[in-house]
DNA sequence: CCTTGAATTTGCGCTGGCGCAACGTCGGCG
DNA sequence: CGCCGACGTTGCGCCAGCGCAAATTCAAGG
């Protein structure tokens, strides 16, 4: 990527809405870059936060290791989220592990140079608790719905969420854009597996969706999901 | 309370940490006071945000009502906390109801008074990141265990947590200050009240704990909810 | 001191959905 | 092109914990 194109990537990210364009040049400038190839990590759960990433393209799982080896989805980033950005900015290790579920491409920069950057153009700290905000309100939102409606109302509404911040208009209804295996769906809903699959089925065959495997989850009718997803 | 006092109680909040006694004179001035009774709320969920708050004195539980009337305690918030600033610095309706469980006293600011306070001041700005990151993480963590783990360590936890968060050391034991009701730890830890009366009941032949009613909990055997909260 | 109502306790039955296990299927690699 | 391994499906039994309901306790107000 050259200055130009990394400052297009910037300008696209919610976290440099409204910074000049001496701003955009600046971080273009003292960004490095990584690529990701699927299934790798971006940097790991516990590890000391030395850098803070912006999505450039392609997507993260965030994951997060409980003490008893299991795992739970905390949310997928995309192009203009950022990652490990809260963890750098409160000197803390990394909460959790982004996990690449497709070939991606990264912007980052070590916590010095974030805080530089953020001190000579206040607004983008603003920004970033706009986006940190959403955030915790997404959270909130979920913490909700695991603590109160059953499983079924669960993955309706995640599904949903999902197609809300990634979805794509294809052929037959709209396209979640990435390969979520049963079972991330299955730690993202705090269920298990075999209950998704079971779910994903019985829509499956009421035609509310298709996609089996590699083929990425396509809602044919959105409309059902939300019914599901709101039903009492 | 006169301006020295409003003084002292912003400089024990981490958001002035490191704000000099200018602005820390600044934000007194420009600051009102609320009284809050207990069962009172600060504002209610949905409405605009207009004010962002700082709790003085007290604490006020953090309440979400779903769409099909149960609620949901997002969390407490005590002493040097903030209240709504997420909201008002994003611009959205309060996404929850904060009640005052025990007397409470609260300075606030305009959502144009916030943001020139954090204008003129720079550095508030990574504070409230901080504060604001410290409570993602919470919930991060909190949705884990809602995901994985079991009632019984669920409540363990959550119980700890309270006792880290403001736990005060009485004899026989540490103190929860403020009264607790069986339901309202069962909408914080994602159960009945059923669940938790039996579940503390148990804990309270076991020794582990005690408060009926109105008296607060005080845990006399940390150790074991650790023990609970770790086992597999 | 008594009344009243809210909070809590406790018993009991039911069930959502988890866990196990066996099987099917697809994609990729040799 | 066939094998292997990962992922997904499905049947089945079980149980944690929910929901209901009734009894009990306690705080507060009269």
């Amino acid at each position: 990527m050259d200055l130009n194109a990394r400052t297009a990537v910037l300008e696209r990210s919610s976290f440099f809405k409204d910074a000049g364009a001496d701003v955009l040049k600046d971080a273009a400038a003292c960004a490095s870059e990584l690529a990701l190839a699927k299934d790798e990590p971006l940097f790991h759960q516990g590890e000391e936060a030395s850098y803070s990433y912006l999505m450039a393209w392609g997507r993260v799982r965030l994951d997060q290791a409980t003490p008893d080896g299991r795992n739970v989805v905390i949310r997928y980033l995309g192009p203009g989220d950022l990652v490990g950005t809260v963890a750098v900015l409160r000197r803390k290790p990394y909460p959790a592990t982004p996990v690449a579920v497709e070939d991606a491409v990264t912007l980052y920069w070590s916590a010095a140079e974030k805080a530089r950057l953020i001190a000579v153009h206040p607004p983008l700290a603003a920004n970033a608790i706009n986006l940190i905000g959403g955030r915790l309100e997404e959270l909130q939102q979920r913490l909700q719905e695991v603590a109160t409606q059953r499983v079924e109302r669960r993955i309706a509404a995640t599904l949903l969420r999902m197609v809300r911040q990634a979805g794509r208009r294809v052929e037959g209804g709209v396209e979640i854009p990435f390969a979520m295996s049963r079972n991330e769906i299955a730690e993202l809903t705090a269920t298990t597996l075999h209950t998704v699959s079971r779910t994903l089925a019985a829509w499956e065959q009421e035609g509310i969706l298709t996609g089996k495997r590699t083929s990425h989850l396509v809602i044919s009718k959105p409309h059902r999901l939300v019914e599901i997803a709101e039903q009492e």
